[in-house]
DNA sequence: AGATGATTTTAGACAAGTCTAAACCTGTTT
DNA sequence: AAACAGGTTTAGACTTGTCTAAAATCATCT
């Protein structure tokens, strides 16, 4: 009754369910669901079925689908995986952070309880993947970093950039381009009303990030 | 036309296509090929036909499945991302050279050439793989040892393990009893006509190999 | 050559996962 | 309350890979 293991696409589904509850407390739509898994409304509602007859998750008609306990558990083991071969394909093999996550996409769906606990060891126990995102350790336990987008902080404060909110290609080669790295120290210059763009400045250069930009850059900022 | 992505099944059969094979230029029987993919001999006639259809083997009803040059290209391509991730599991991770095996079967199946590159280099470009396999190189050549298994060795003879002939886990944790590891030099002492087992030397012991094991175990002899 | 037995292929079925098109709810507007 | 527009589910179909059972072929032995 337990236990049974996962398709492929049953993985998948569950993941993004996961990821689009965030902290909410609500259903996920089958529409999100058929968007972030690029397939159709009807194939999300047969698959949510399939899913809550294995209580992975709840559903009920036109409610949208909620994870229980085990399904939440089989998520994080999921996103477990998937960080964890981010980081060895990154700190190990020298991949750029903007080209880790096609390959950890198929890796994270490896069979193998002692490969990862293995895995773990082998890279150290790192708390973060290369996007700043936090590791579940193997009980499924995550510590979140607080911080906040850089488009939610005030002139004058300060802080260090910690992750991302956009993992896409595209965003990451234009921090890359800009020098804005994890780890980087900035400090908000000025914040425009005109069109919420935000300066900063890091120890090397000024920059002007878009209001788009700076939503996706997490800063974990100075207690203050 | 060329390069279609094959799928996992595909990917299977064209290996065992290709392990079957083995020097002859005889086509593989669906009967064996049924053995070694565990699966029915009608399975193996729809997946034949499919592939020959897809110019990865040669087929002619009742006559057996032969490897075309992009399908021997495409099995030898997984056989290298099966023994270069059981370096990895062996080196890096620490798992024996029984419990690589079954973890490889999975792995060599992610669809990336980068990342094989990758691997292949961060491992220093590994020449065997934990049990003595050669690892083709990126353009799937092989480089083959001559060696002998220890049933045709005459007493008297001497050389190193390098290879075995069965990897199963039963077979190689019996080794690792017997302290018979690659690079391990023996001696022949004896061989008894009555039942073709063997005794060899090491630099410790003095041990009893029966006939089915001596088959088992490849050896590379001083050049003589 | 004819019979026998093993191997192989075909025919028909099924499960998983997906799709399109049609039917069905639901929330909001008239 | 009725109509409309979105979103959702159902119905029916298709593909891939597998299976069982039946038919066909091959190899071998009288
Ligand atoms: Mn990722
Ligand atoms: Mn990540
Ligand atoms: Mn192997
Ligand atoms: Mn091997």
């Amino acid at each position: 009754m337990t236990e049974q293991p996962l398709t492929r696409s049953e993985e998948n589904y569950l993941k993004a369910v996961y990821s689009l509850s965030g902290n909410t407390d609500k259903g996920v739509s089958t529409s999100d669901l058929a968007t972030r898994l690029e397939t159709k409304a009807s194939s999300v509602t047969d698959m949510v079925q399939k899913l809550a007859e294995k209580n992975l998750l709840h559903y009920r008609k036109y409610q949208g689908a909620k994870l229980t306990p085990g399904g939440k558990a089989a998520a994080i083991q999921i996103v477990r995986k998937h960080r964890l071969w981010e980081v060895f394909l990154h700190e190990k093999l020298g991949f750029a952070w903007d080209e880790v996550h096609d390959i950890a996409e198929q890796l994270e769906h490896i069979k193998s309880e002692e490969l990862i606990l293995r895995l773990e060891r082998f890279l150290g126990h790192p708390k973060y993947d290369p996007h700043g995102d936090p590791i579940p350790d193997p009980d499924g336990r995550i510590q979140a970093r607080r911080s906040m987008p850089v488009s939610e902080m005030k002139p004058g404060m300060e802080g260090v950039i910690t992750g991302v909110r956009d993992s896409s290609s595209s965003f990451l080669q234009y921090l890359d381009k800009q020098q804005l790295v994890l780890g980087t120290r900035i400090s908000v210059v000025e914040v425009f009303d005109y069109d919420q763009s935000v300066q900063i400045e890091t120890a090397d250069n000024r920059i002007t990030l878009s209001f788009d930009v700076s939503k996706n850059i997490k800063v974990q900022v100075e207690n203050g």
